[in-house]
DNA sequence: GCGACAG
DNA sequence: ATCTTGTCGC
Protein backbone atom coordinates (compact mmCIF):
# COMPACT_ATOMS: atom_id res chain seq x y z
CA UNK A 1 0.00 0.00 0.00
CA UNK A 2 1.48 3.30 -1.08
CA UNK A 3 0.30 6.78 -0.37
CA UNK A 4 0.83 9.61 -2.83
CA UNK A 5 3.05 12.62 -2.46
CA UNK A 6 5.37 11.79 0.38
CA UNK A 7 7.24 15.00 -0.14
CA UNK A 8 9.92 15.72 0.80
CA UNK A 9 10.79 12.16 1.73
CA UNK A 10 9.48 10.37 -1.36
CA UNK A 11 8.96 7.16 0.57
CA UNK A 12 6.37 4.45 0.44
CA UNK A 13 4.67 3.40 3.67
CA UNK A 14 6.78 0.28 4.02
CA UNK A 15 9.98 2.15 3.15
CA UNK A 16 9.22 4.73 5.86
CA UNK A 17 8.81 1.94 8.40
CA UNK A 18 12.03 0.26 7.27
CA UNK A 19 13.84 3.59 7.57
CA UNK A 20 12.57 4.05 11.12
CA UNK A 21 13.75 0.59 12.10
CA UNK A 22 17.19 1.32 10.70
CA UNK A 23 17.51 4.77 12.26
CA UNK A 24 16.27 3.45 15.62
CA UNK A 25 19.48 1.43 15.93
CA UNK A 26 21.43 4.70 16.08
CA UNK A 27 19.48 6.21 18.97
CA UNK A 28 21.59 6.66 22.12
CA UNK A 29 19.97 6.09 25.50
CA UNK A 30 22.98 7.13 27.59
CA UNK A 31 23.27 10.60 29.09
CA UNK A 32 25.30 12.82 26.83
CA UNK A 33 24.30 16.18 28.23
CA UNK A 34 26.57 19.16 28.19
CA UNK A 35 27.01 20.30 31.79
CA UNK A 36 26.08 22.68 33.11
CA UNK A 37 22.85 22.84 31.17
CA UNK A 38 22.35 26.45 30.08
CA UNK A 39 19.96 26.48 27.11
CA UNK A 40 16.84 24.35 26.69
CA UNK A 41 14.69 24.55 23.55
CA UNK A 42 11.06 23.64 22.91
CA UNK A 43 9.51 22.98 19.51
CA UNK A 44 5.96 22.78 18.19
CA UNK A 45 3.95 22.84 14.95
CA UNK A 46 0.42 24.05 14.23
CA UNK A 47 -1.70 24.21 11.09
CA UNK A 48 -5.28 24.52 9.90
CA UNK A 49 -7.67 21.66 9.43
CA UNK A 50 -8.40 22.66 5.84
CA UNK A 51 -5.22 23.77 4.12
CA UNK A 52 -1.68 22.48 4.35
CA UNK A 53 0.04 25.60 5.68
CA UNK A 54 2.23 24.63 8.65
CA UNK A 55 3.68 26.94 11.28
CA UNK A 56 6.73 25.75 13.21
CA UNK A 57 8.48 27.44 16.12
CA UNK A 58 11.52 26.76 18.25
CA UNK A 59 11.97 28.70 21.48
CA UNK A 60 15.21 28.70 23.48
CA UNK A 61 15.03 29.29 27.24
CA UNK A 62 17.74 29.77 29.84
CA UNK A 63 18.20 26.95 32.32
CA UNK A 64 17.30 26.63 35.12
CA UNK A 65 15.48 29.96 35.19
CA UNK A 66 13.45 29.27 32.04
CA UNK A 67 13.58 32.80 30.66
CA UNK A 68 13.01 33.12 26.88
CA UNK A 69 16.29 33.80 25.04
CA UNK A 70 15.55 33.35 21.34
CA UNK A 71 12.69 32.43 19.00
CA UNK A 72 12.84 31.12 15.41
CA UNK A 73 9.89 30.44 13.10
CA UNK A 74 9.25 28.82 9.78
CA UNK A 75 6.12 28.28 7.75
CA UNK A 76 5.58 26.16 4.64
CA UNK A 77 3.15 23.89 2.86
CA UNK A 78 3.25 20.23 3.86
CA UNK A 79 1.51 17.41 2.05
CA UNK A 80 2.55 14.36 4.04
CA UNK A 81 -0.61 13.06 5.77
CA UNK A 82 -0.92 12.32 9.45
CA UNK A 83 -0.38 8.61 9.97
CA UNK A 84 -0.02 7.29 13.52
CA UNK A 85 3.58 6.16 13.89
CA UNK A 86 4.86 8.33 11.03
CA UNK A 87 4.38 11.79 12.52
CA UNK A 88 8.03 12.76 12.09
CA UNK A 89 7.79 12.55 8.31
CA UNK A 90 5.06 15.17 8.48
CA UNK A 91 6.51 17.58 11.04
CA UNK A 92 10.28 17.15 10.93
CA UNK A 93 11.05 19.01 7.66
CA UNK A 94 9.40 22.26 8.75
CA UNK A 95 10.92 21.98 12.23
CA UNK A 96 14.42 21.60 10.77
CA UNK A 97 13.90 24.76 8.73
CA UNK A 98 13.00 26.65 11.89
CA UNK A 99 16.20 25.35 13.51
CA UNK A 100 18.23 26.66 10.59
CA UNK A 101 17.09 30.15 11.56
CA UNK A 102 18.21 29.72 15.15
CA UNK A 103 21.51 31.20 16.28
CA UNK A 104 21.74 29.61 19.73
CA UNK A 105 22.62 25.92 19.85
CA UNK A 106 20.54 24.46 22.70
CA UNK A 107 21.88 21.79 25.07
CA UNK A 108 18.54 19.97 25.14
CA UNK A 109 15.34 19.98 23.08
CA UNK A 110 11.83 19.19 24.35
CA UNK A 111 9.44 17.94 21.70
CA UNK A 112 5.66 17.73 21.50
CA UNK A 113 5.32 14.01 20.72
CA UNK A 114 6.91 10.68 21.58
CA UNK A 115 10.57 9.73 21.87
CA UNK A 116 11.21 5.99 22.07
CA UNK A 117 7.66 5.37 23.35
CA UNK A 118 6.84 4.39 19.78
CA UNK A 119 6.12 1.06 18.05
CA UNK A 120 9.59 1.07 16.48
CA UNK A 121 11.22 3.11 19.27
CA UNK A 122 11.58 6.05 16.92
CA UNK A 123 9.12 8.86 17.53
CA UNK A 124 9.43 12.49 16.45
CA UNK A 125 11.78 13.39 19.33
CA UNK A 126 14.17 10.59 18.36
CA UNK A 127 14.14 11.54 14.70
CA UNK A 128 14.80 15.20 15.52
CA UNK A 129 17.54 14.29 18.00
CA UNK A 130 19.38 12.12 15.49
CA UNK A 131 19.09 14.76 12.80
CA UNK A 132 20.31 17.61 15.01
CA UNK A 133 22.74 15.41 16.95
CA UNK A 134 21.35 16.82 20.21
CA UNK A 135 19.74 15.35 23.35
CA UNK A 136 15.94 15.37 23.00
CA UNK A 137 12.93 14.43 25.13
CA UNK A 138 9.52 13.37 23.88
CA UNK A 139 6.74 15.02 25.95
CA UNK A 140 3.45 13.68 24.62
CA UNK A 141 -0.01 14.61 25.86
CA UNK A 142 -1.46 11.18 25.11
CA UNK A 143 -0.36 7.62 24.44
CA UNK A 144 0.69 6.04 21.18
CA UNK A 145 2.11 2.75 22.34
CA UNK A 146 2.73 1.81 25.98
CA UNK A 147 0.94 0.68 29.10
CA UNK A 148 1.11 2.09 32.61
CA UNK A 149 -0.73 2.41 35.86
CA UNK A 150 -1.86 5.89 36.81
CA UNK A 151 0.65 7.74 39.01
CA UNK A 152 -0.39 9.42 42.26
CA UNK A 153 -2.26 12.71 41.99
CA UNK A 154 0.52 14.99 43.25
CA UNK A 155 2.94 16.92 41.06
CA UNK A 156 6.06 14.92 40.19
CA UNK A 157 4.43 11.50 40.69
CA UNK A 158 5.51 8.91 38.11
CA UNK A 159 4.88 5.39 36.94
CA UNK A 160 6.78 3.28 34.41
CA UNK A 161 5.72 3.18 30.76
CA UNK A 162 6.17 -0.24 29.17
CA UNK A 163 5.57 -1.90 25.84
CA UNK A 164 5.85 -5.63 25.22
CA UNK A 165 7.56 -6.00 28.57
CA UNK A 166 10.12 -3.34 27.76
CA UNK A 167 10.59 -0.14 29.79
CA UNK A 168 10.24 2.76 27.35
CA UNK A 169 9.47 5.86 29.39
CA UNK A 170 7.69 7.52 32.29
CA UNK A 171 4.12 8.57 32.89
CA UNK A 172 4.64 11.91 34.66
CA UNK A 173 2.14 14.00 36.62
CA UNK A 174 3.45 17.44 35.68
CA UNK A 175 0.83 19.23 37.84
CA UNK A 176 -1.38 18.02 40.64
CA UNK A 177 -4.62 16.43 39.42
CA UNK A 178 -4.03 16.84 35.68
CA UNK A 179 -3.77 14.13 33.04
CA UNK A 180 -0.15 12.90 33.14
CA UNK A 181 2.40 13.35 30.35
CA UNK A 182 3.98 10.51 28.38
CA UNK A 183 7.71 11.17 28.73
CA UNK A 184 10.37 9.24 26.86
CA UNK A 185 13.93 10.00 25.82
CA UNK A 186 14.34 10.89 22.17
CA UNK A 187 18.10 10.71 21.92
CA UNK A 188 21.21 10.87 24.16
CA UNK A 189 19.35 10.57 27.47
CA UNK A 190 18.24 7.73 29.71
CA UNK A 191 14.68 7.25 30.90
CA UNK A 192 15.00 8.62 34.48
CA UNK A 193 16.92 11.68 33.29
CA UNK A 194 14.30 12.49 30.65
CA UNK A 195 11.57 12.50 33.30
CA UNK A 196 13.67 14.50 35.74
CA UNK A 197 14.61 17.20 33.23
CA UNK A 198 11.02 17.51 32.06
CA UNK A 199 9.94 18.15 35.63
CA UNK A 200 12.77 20.67 36.01
CA UNK A 201 11.37 22.52 32.98
CA UNK A 202 7.81 22.55 34.27
CA UNK A 203 6.24 25.49 36.09
CA UNK A 204 2.60 26.02 37.01
CA UNK A 205 1.21 24.60 33.77
CA UNK A 206 0.66 21.06 32.57
CA UNK A 207 3.09 21.39 29.66
CA UNK A 208 6.78 22.12 30.32
CA UNK A 209 7.72 25.75 29.60
CA UNK A 210 9.77 25.15 26.44
CA UNK A 211 7.04 23.34 24.50
CA UNK A 212 4.33 25.49 26.05
CA UNK A 213 5.97 28.68 24.80
CA UNK A 214 6.67 27.12 21.41
CA UNK A 215 2.97 26.28 21.19
CA UNK A 216 1.98 29.86 21.97
CA UNK A 217 4.42 31.15 19.35
CA UNK A 218 3.11 28.76 16.75
CA UNK A 219 -0.47 29.94 17.33
CA UNK A 220 0.59 33.58 17.25
CA UNK A 221 2.18 32.96 13.86
CA UNK A 222 -0.92 31.31 12.53
CA UNK A 223 -3.25 34.09 13.65
CA UNK A 224 -0.87 36.64 12.18
CA UNK A 225 -0.83 34.86 8.82
CA UNK A 226 -4.61 34.59 8.73
CA UNK A 227 -5.04 38.28 9.50
CA UNK A 228 -2.45 39.31 6.91
CA UNK A 229 -4.11 37.74 3.89
CA UNK A 230 -7.51 39.00 2.75
C1' DG B 1 -10.58 -10.31 11.71
C1' DC B 2 -11.18 -6.35 15.22
C1' DG B 3 -9.56 -2.29 17.68
C1' DA B 4 -5.89 1.34 18.67
C1' DC B 5 -3.79 5.04 16.90
C1' DA B 6 1.70 11.04 19.07
C1' DG B 7 -0.02 15.53 16.30
C1' DA C 1 -3.64 19.01 15.21
C1' DT C 2 -8.32 21.62 14.20
C1' DC C 3 -13.46 23.02 14.70
C1' DT C 4 -16.10 25.54 18.51
C1' DT C 5 -19.44 28.04 23.35
C1' DG C 6 -20.25 27.77 27.22
C1' DT C 7 -19.22 26.21 31.62
C1' DC C 8 -17.38 23.96 35.91
C1' DG C 9 -13.71 24.52 39.37
C1' DC C 10 -9.62 26.39 42.04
Amino acid sequence: MNFPDLHPWDLTYSAAIALQKDLATRVELRNRLRRPLSHVAGVDVSYRKHGDQFFAAVVVLSFPHLEPIEVADFSARVNFPYIPGLLSFRELPVLLQAFRRLRTVPDLVLVDGQGIAHPRRFGLASHLGLWLDLPTIGCAKSRLTSMAQMPEEDKGATSPLTDKGELIGTLLRSRARVKPLYISPGHRLDIPTAARLTLDCTGRYRMPEPTRLAHLETNRLRREAEAARV
